[in-house]
RNA sequence: GCCUUGGUAGCUCAGAUGGUAGAGCAGUAGACUGAAAAUCUACGUGUCGGUGGUUCGAUUCCGCCCCAAGGCA
């Protein structure tokens, strides 16, 4: 019975502020789906109000999984999230329904999509820290990156001595297994684990999606997120911590510490924000797999929502067998 | 009205004892293997406030003017 469904997987990407989550309910009401959340900030809980978290009107009855089910305390990866995903994704369609993955984090996109068999170690803080420290000291990058040429030249290749973090990671690994990192992801990314990808792109020119960025920053502070950050720390998140990097989260820890106050954190929430918008941008720009749509071209109420569903569901027909149809 | 200090890249400012200038930030483009809202890379010609003068040559020195901040009246 399972298998006269379709087994497409649907993506709604864009960068922050495209209206991402409005569109994926409208598509998932139309197609009876499941909408599978791919942020890696939304997936903390009690981080809802500066995360843009879809709260359940927003929703409208459409289940979204992966929303707020990790604790802000303690860190989370990208292996984490394919295992999360992958298992929730099985689920829905097991159920008989559409997954929709909707989000910004373009490394999860992959990370579900694309065969990306990451080393098997896990992050270990000891060994990281212990790199991170060398790192800092005088012309301590450049030797971490000299030593990654001498276990592990294809990284050291591709890695730049400035980017410690990267390099600290493949040290990591080599550390940890002996061997280098591409020994342990052979045909990285060469290979699909999800053909059936139908992945939608939300576009808007810059100038007006910078306006978007700057008005709900805006709005999420008057919303009340200066408290929200305020209850983290109080509830012992570590300001340091992963989750704490989130922006403006960080921005708001200082306000919340008294090192700046909220009239120049907010100008600064919002560049950071452009910012990052425009790195989203660059990623999913690239991936071949993006059919795009821009929000100015379908200004009539409904026509946008009613254009992605158009595509999504003229793919969805041309990936199953006419036999399968019941 | 007078005095002082400024007026240099979108912003904050360096600088040249006269040979037409450079950083940070912003911006744009790019990368992206267990932190990814993270991390990293590349890209800097602008009437050097205006106008006369001195000079082979002035944005740099001199005069006048305009603007800003401060001070004195």
């Amino acid at each position: 019975m399972q298998s006269t469904r379709p087994s497409a997987l649907i993506a709604v990407v864009g960068p922050t502020a495209s209206g991402k989550t409005d569109a994926a309910v409208a598509l998932c009401r139309a197609l009876g789906a499941e909408a599978v959340s791919m942020d890696s900030m939304q997936i903390y809980r009690s981080m809802d109000i500066g995360t843009a978290k879809p709260s359940p009107e927003e929703c409208a009855g459409v289940p979204h999984h992966l929303l707020g089910i990790a604790d802000p305390g303690v860190p989370f990866s990208v292996a984490d999230y394919r295992e999360r995903a992958d298992a929730t994704i099985a689920d829905i369609r097991a159920r008989g329904k559409l997954p929709v993955l909707v989000g910004g984090t373009g490394l999860y996109l992959n990370a579900v999509t694309l065969e990306m068999n990451f080393a098997t170690v896990a992050a270990d803080e000891a060994v990281r820290g212990r790199l991170e420290e060398e790192a800092r000291g005088e012309g301590g990058k450049e030797r971490l990156h000299a030593r990654l040429a001498q276990v592990d030249p294809e990284s050291a290749k591709r890695l730049h001595v400035n980017d410690v973090r990267r390099v600290v990671r493949a040290l990591e690994i080599y550390q940890l297994t002996g061997k280098p990192m591409a020994d342990h992801a052979a045909n990285f990314r060469a290979q699909l684990r999800e053909p059936l990808l139908i992945a939608v792109g939300i576009t808007l020119e810059r100038s007006k999606l910078y306006e978007r960025i700057d008005a709900r920053v805006s709005a999420m502070i008057e919303a009340g997120w200066l408290d929200e950050v305020a209850r983290l720390r109080d509830g012992g998140v570590p300001e340091e911590g992963q989750a704490m990097q989130a922006i403006g989260y960080r921005e708001l820890l200082s306000v919340v510490r008294g090192e700046t106050i909220l009239k120049n954190a907010v100008p600064a929430i919002q560049q950071a924000t452009r910012q990052y918008a425009k790195r989203q941008l660059t990623w999913f720009r690239h991936d071949p797999r993006v059919h795009w749509f821009d929000r100015a071209e379908y200004p009539e109420p409904g026509a946008f929502d009613q254009a992605l569903l158009a595509y999504v569901r003229l793919h969805i027909a041309a990936q199953t067998p006419s036999t399968t149809e019941d």
